[in-house]
DNA sequence: AGTTGACCTGGAGCGCACTCCAGGTCGTAC
DNA sequence: GTACGACCTGGAGTGCGCTCCAGGTCAACT
């Protein structure tokens, strides 16, 4: 029943530092504290931090991970506005996802022009862009 | 003949002070001259700057680039080495795409559950990890 | 001749997201 | 009872990638 912060690090992936940190900012409401004043983390809270870092490796700022927490606590009637944060994240990680494709278009052109400088095949393109 | 730095830095999307942080870390030969000492980029330079905002824009670190650009220095000696940064950085960016088409998953879910919540369908997960 | 505006340099400053540190308190194992 | 290790706090420090600034030069326009 309740997790350390050692434990709530492993699992979250996080140090403890960070957790710390996080908690300072106020992404994470303060957990529990066991009869010594350490840090006793729930099911709850490890579940939400996974969200949390869910939206981190989106790319999500913190200062709006702060927002979408300072809702959660107003509790139902703030639900409009997470949703409407977590749409407009969706769609820029849509956006992100179809630069990077982009992005691996041109990195294969240009693994291939090397390829083809390996076999003596003349390149492409000139070799000052590449 | 020759692109102001303020044209550079138009049609490359980075800023004036960018395009001379990017000289000053050895990023970017320094362009020619015109006749007041004014910098004036070439067709090639700005080919140039547009594959570094590609890698820029995969993520990679600016350490990298620079190892990059130091490597095209040498000419066509260092190709095997510049082929192998980039096929790395392929398959970073390929990890990336994954991890973000992951989230977005996530995301679709948690949006799902405020659209049952707003339809007043009770929702799949409750409220405090939303 | 004077004003404007684009450019120059070296160096300082900034926002972000941590990360580290000193100095202290507990609870358990020897 | 003491050594150890995990934890605590407040606050300072770090690395990254810019971004801004002061003070100056130069060319073109009025």
């Amino acid at each position: 029943m309740g997790y350390s912060i050692a434990e709530a690090a492993r699992t979250s992936g996080l140090s403890i530092d960070t957790l710390r940190y996080y908690e300072r900012i106020n992404l994470l409401d303060p957990p529990a504290r066991d009869a010594a004043g350490r840090r006793s983390y729930s099911d709850e809270d490890l579940a939400w931090l996974s969200f949390l870092t869910r939206l981190r490796t989106t790319g999500m700022p913190i200062r709006r991970m702060r927002e979408y927490a300072s809702l959660r606590r107003r509790g139902i009637a703030s639900a409009g506005r997470r949703k409407a944060i977590l749409v407009e994240q969706r769609a820029a990680v849509a956006d992100r996802i179809a630069e990077l494709q982009a992005c691996l278009e041109v990195l294969d052109y240009k693994i291939a022009n090397y390829e083809h400088l390996e076999q003596n095949i003349p390149a492409v393109q000139h070799e000052a862009s590449a």
